[in-house]
DNA sequence: ACAACGATCAACT
DNA sequence: GTTGATCGTTGTC
């Protein structure tokens, strides 16, 4: 999935962003994964066909992208943790702002305008530097579960990059322990695998 | 019905 | 390096 692109296309405009860093989760053994507890209705979609978009809410404020990669019966999906913007720029920070108003529950006012200042100051590369923000950028919730991220009708879809010969990164990879899932225990929680394109600014900082 | 906690981010010190 | 915001999901009773 690395290097491929995510795009969104409405009424608002043409959003496109390049995956530049992933996270895979397994099934019922990954005890980082929120298929460890079996299939629920949460995460019921996991277990389905692949290529189908699995949304969840972290820390009842943002909502994260994932991409079911398993066959049925088997689990697994890949988290979109960063992504390049390449079009659409404005309108991923109309959304950023939108989902700023809804979490702080305002409308217009001084709260927005110090809002958006804070948006302004942020360059474009940095604008989907991490799972929550991707999700915010190109407006998607938990709502999107299900989705068919690879049919070319789909509002939000993935699309091989054009300017990539086979349509895949062309940079180095680099692999490392997964963010946040000290929960897990340290056989899991230390398991590579976190992937990104080496040295990109757009990737997420390392904690 | 209840309590605990999380695949995060921004604003602090 | 630390902390607060905020709520759906899950396991337990």
């Amino acid at each position: 999935m690395l290097g491929t692109l995510l795009v969104r296309e409405d009424e608002a405009g043409r959003r496109v962003g390049r995956i530049v860093e992933t996270e895979a989760y397994g099934g019922p053994e990954d005890l980082a994964s929120h298929a460890r507890f079996g299939s629920t209705v949460r995460n019921a979609v996991m277990g389905g066909p692949a290529g189908i978009a699995y949304v969840y809410l972290v820390y009842g404020m943002y909502d994260c992208l994932n991409v079911v990669t398993g066959v049925p019966g088997s689990p697994s999906a890949v988290l979109i943790r960063a992504v390049e913007p390449l079009a659409g720029v404005d309108v991923m920070r109309a959304a950023r702002l939108a989902v700023e108003r809804r979490r702080r529950r305002v409308r217009e006012g001084a709260a927005t305008v110090a809002a958006r200042d804070r948006l302004a100051a942020i360059p474009d590369r940095h604008l989907a530097r991490g799972p929550g923000l991707v999700g915010a950028c190109f407006g998607v919730d938990r709502t999107w579960t299900g989705v068919d991220l690879c049919a070319p009708s789909s509002a939000l879809r993935l699309e091989p990059d054009p300017t990539a010969a086979d349509g895949r990164a062309a940079t180095p990879i680099v692999a490392g322990p997964r963010v946040g899932v000290g929960y897990a225990g340290e056989a899991w929680a230390s398991v590579p695998w976190r992937f990104s394109l080496a040295g990109h600014p757009s990737v997420s900082r390392a904690r």
